[in-house]
DNA sequence: TCTGGGGTCCTGACCCTG
DNA sequence: TCTGCAGGGTCAGGACCC
């Protein structure tokens, strides 16, 4: 571990790694994960913040809040909780907005400690990711002995803190590394193991005595079905016949948890698993009403996702739109188009269509638009049936160039902005209907609408206790 | 008490086609 | 030509994850 430098690999993809061997019993497969890792990092950058309840993200008055560190969520604060919450839980807490460019930037570089590993590394988000260590054994020894070296290269480099499950199955090394965690407790945080190990052999003693709740895939929802058949630990799952399990939760759901609740699980690790769709959404600050402020966000979450894909490489055929309205009553409206699209014209112009069938009046408090169905390289803008057919429902302009010229006309807009953006930025240039208006980055506040904008601007809403501590 | 953003996967309804 | 059926594609929504 000691060739490979603490930066990431230079510009570039990696060659594609693809996915490792199903799982072989031997206690091979680890998860790395964060402990609070944008509240550390933040304390990292900052370090009069340590030993102080942070919260990261719950910007504005409909955020919520993304990390808090061990000594917040004693205060009962944590993950996706209302910012308005945990300000009342905890009203001198630091709240700090979130940089996910900074957060993007040291993940970048703790997965390159773990790629010096293995390229078997499958990220989950920017502070977890799941290692295959087999094929490393020979050249750095066993998998525990990894796990504490890499914890350890992660603090010396970093100065952040890691915990690692190490276990013979993807899922079982994630519950694992959840046990290696600290704790909050109200007299301080308490260090947690560090490294957790579940032995082969081992893994229904590990495993049984956890709340169900604990597995992957059982939410609120499959928890209610899983309470009504007396189910609390996932040791009475296990005791559930996988008839009766595919009954009560569809034959899917069924048949993935009963595998679980016995231990089984032959997912390998994927390491550059191709992206399958491309999205951006937005609430609001302040409901949009009328279906011109939908048209005008829409044109920007489009040409957002846009530059998105073709930054990626690929294109898409089918557009969705996302509306929640004032009650969070949600809808997703989708049309497949001909061909694969990666202009935020050609997005933006399906989303506008499925939105004219929305009413605005009542409130819509998010707006969303993604494209799915990828396929690689395609730039194809719009196919010549809807072109044919966006023609014949345009008002006839004298004068107006015919749409082939015009498709070709758009294409060579698209590449003029995308090269205007690479050279001075992604908010120097924009469709004329969001001039002015910046559209998000991926993961830019992205734990609630931003107090320095709303559809109309915003209104400031300074957050309890983040004025001292961010002046 | 109020509920973000970016994803994946599954299910069921509906329609079309052979 | 009509009917029934199976299968695939599309669409909408729900559940779940971090």
């Amino acid at each position: 571990m000691s060739e490979a430098g603490p930066h990431p690999p230079a510009a570039g993809r990696r060659p594609r790694i693809g996915p490792g061997p199903p799982p072989d019993g031997s206690a091979g497969f680890l998860h790395v994960d964060m402990d609070a890792f944008y509240a550390a990092v933040e304390i990292r950058r900052r370090p009069e913040l340590r030993g102080q309840p942070v919260v990261v993200g719950a910007s504005g008055p409909r955020g919520v809040v993304a990390a808090a560190s061990y000594e917040a969520r004693a205060y009962g604060i944590h993950s996706a909780m209302p910012g308005v919450r945990a300000a009342r839980l905890c009203p001198h807490a630091v709240f700090l907005p979130g940089d996910h460019r900074h957060y993007a930037e040291v993940s970048g570089r703790i997965m390159a400690i773990l790629r010096a590993v293995t390229p078997y590394v499958e990220p989950l988000s920017l502070d977890e990711a799941f290692l295959d260590v087999r094929g490393a054994r020979r050249l750095l020894g066993d998998p525990v002995a990894i796990a504490w070296a890499v914890r350890r290269r992660i603090h010396d480099e970093e100065g952040l803190a890691a915990s690692i499950g190490v276990a013979p199955v993807k899922f079982l090394a994630k519950l694992a590394s959840v046990r290696a965690k600290p704790h909050a407790t109200p007299q301080g945080p308490t260090p947690g193991r560090g490294v957790t190990v579940v032995e082969p052999g081992r893994e229904l003693a590990f495993l049984h005595p956890l709340a169900v709740t604990a597995l992957w895939g059982v939410g609120p929802a499959t928890h209610a079905v899983l309470e009504r058949y007396g189910v609390r630990t996932v040791g009475d799952l296990a005791a559930m016949g996988e008839d009766t399990l595919r009954a009560a939760l569809g034959p899917a759901s069924g048949l993935h948890l009963y595998r679980l609740a016995h231990g089984l699980d032959d997912r390998p690790v994927v390491a550059d698993a191709a992206v399958k769709s491309v999205s951006h959404e937005e609430t609001f600050a302040r409901d949009l009403t009328t279906a011109d402020e939908l048209r005008t966000e829409c044109v920007r979450l489009a040409d957002a996702v846009g530059v998105r894909l073709r930054e990626a490489g690929v294109a898409g055929r089918t557009v969705t739109v996302k509306v929640r309205f004032h009650d969070f009553r949600t809808i997703t409206r989708s049309v497949t188009l001909a061909g694969p699209a990666d202009s935020g014209t050609a997005i933006a112009r399906a989303a506008k269509a499925l939105l004219e069938a929305v009413d605005p009046a009542t409130g819509v408090r998010l707006l969303g638009v993604g494209v799915s169905r990828l396929v690689e390289g395609a730039a194809v803008q719009l196919s010549l049936d809807e072109l044919v057919a966006a023609d014949a429902a345009r008002p006839v302009t004298p004068g107006a160039a015919p749409a082939d010229a015009r498709r070709r006309s758009w294409d060579d807009v698209t590449r003029a902005m995308d090269a205007i953006r690479g050279r001075f930025g992604r908010e120097a240039i924009a469709p004329a209907t969001v001039a002015g208006r910046k559209a998000k980055e991926r993961g830019d506040q992205q734990w609630g609408p931003g107090s320095d904008r709303g559809a109309d601007g915003g209104a400031t809403t300074p957050r309890p206790g983040a004025s001292s501590a961010l002046s």
